[in-house]
DNA sequence: AAATTTGTTCGTATAATATGAACGAATTCC
DNA sequence: GGAATTCGTTCATATTATACGAACAAATTT
């Protein structure tokens, strides 16, 4: 299966912005060869994963990821009853809020509303990250079971991004146990040396943890009363995304 | 670039509602060997593709194309401007929204906004329409040179979907006069039996057309009165998204 | 409890890909 | 403006990955 592994090594190269690549330019970042990367670029772009624009002979993200997103409807549903609260709580705060789910034991983005200040916290749509050192992961971790939370550590272990993250497993329960008495977690630099975020837990119908909203900021911004007016916010906006859930 | 063309067939099986699917399940779909599905899937799940289960052993929809979704931000820039026109436009018209945009002489939808109505004209997401026969292509091609509405002919033809379908080019051109002259298209089961669709067109800041803002609706609730009370809407929020796009 | 179906692994025949070469076209350099 | 370089594309063949059947365990159905 190299080559369908190749196909999508290939997409990832693809970072930001609409940008364009050509077939040299591929081959050279993945170290392919230029003759085998033409091939599965008409692969690529024959099923609507890229485009190719004839004039300038390059390459760029194309559609078809965003027709998969749309078969995605029972997730397509949360996040649309989710946007109009998101949206509150951003403009409130004033920061970027997203709404997290739990998958395989990390933590994915599947929403965000970006705000509109100068620096941004920024969070990326669909990517996994672990959950001892986010906001928005350790909200999910505090609820739930230990078998559970054994199974992560064991799979992921408690990789250290700063020297805040938490990589002893005692001092994580404890902190899970603290997320749980407050009902909300906060992450101060323990993923990147500026990032300081808060999350709240969303549940699903049965009451199992399924996922958070999140408030992302920075160290700079997050004193002690603006965290106080985040909890409050994030504490009443995930309340009522729950009681939405319950009701459907 | 077989295997790669097959990896990304098992993704479009994946059709509706976050449906989960076994590897016999698959491989009898596609026609392929019980074996060499699975190993597909491992890559496909390994790159986040897809979900395994294991408790159901069954795989589902991953976050990948999510990801992916999340890079094209120029376009995703395009969605988030145009998405409280299209909330309001739903709203007034109780109809499903679209925003559509021209990619390699086809119509895609990147937004969608789904109205109340029990009975609705669903739109799918990332999904390449002909222009000929849509309202929301339409309206883009009345905009195209002559020249680029030759090679989009030549290359997709104007096949027929429904008695209604224009087929021949010189009704098609007749056509497009007619909407360039209005300022909007108007498609009666050109498409399906039952559907009936507005569209807008939508410019960049060069004035070349980029795409289309479009209402659908169905046969039986589009009268004469509800059409012109569409008609107005859909130009006012149009004009509207126009205005905004010459500013940024 | 037997029978069937399903998921997974393995070895080898077979078919697909990797690679270098080659060429025209585009682009860059001087 | 012409030479030199880079780039995209195609092709033939050596190499390598995949397809396939077989086999088995686990789950599911009968």
């Amino acid at each position: 299966m190299k080559t369908l592994r190749k196909g999508l090594e290939i997409l990832n190269t693809f970072k930001t912005n609409s940008q364009s690549q050509g077939v040299t330019e591929i081959a050279k970042k993945l170290g392919f060869h230029k003759s085998s990367t033409h091939g599965l670029l008409q692969a690529l772009k024959d099923e609507g994963y890229i485009i190719y624009d004839s004039s300038t002979r390059k390459y760029s993200l194309g559609y078809k990821p965003l027709d998969l997103v749309g078969r995605i409807s029972y997730r397509k549903d949360l996040r649309e009853i989710a946007r109009p609260i998101m949206q509150e709580l951003s403009k409130k705060c004033d920061e970027d809020v997203a709404l997290n789910i739990l998958v395989e034991g990390r933590s994915i983005s599947i929403n965000v509303i970006e705000s509109q200040n100068y620096i941004r916290h920024i969070i990326p749509l669909g990517k996994p990250y672990p959950l001892h050192c986010r906001a928005a992961g350790k909200v999910i971790m505090a609820y739930l079971s230990e078998k559970e939370i054994d199974e992560i550590i064991k799979r992921y272990g408690l990789p250290k991004f700063t020297p805040k993250t938490i990589t002893r497993k005692g001092k994580l329960l404890a902190e899970l146990g603290r997320i749980k008495t407050s009902g909300y977690s906060i992450s101060r630099q323990e993923f990147g040396p500026e990032g300081v975020s808060l999350a709240f837990p969303i549940f699903n119908r049965d009451k199992i943890i399924m996922g958070s909203l999140s408030i992302h900021s920075t160290v700079n911004r997050m004193d002690k009363e603006t965290e106080k007016r985040f909890v409050d916010e994030g504490l009443k906006a995930s309340e009522r995304l729950n009681q939405i859930l319950e009701l459907i």
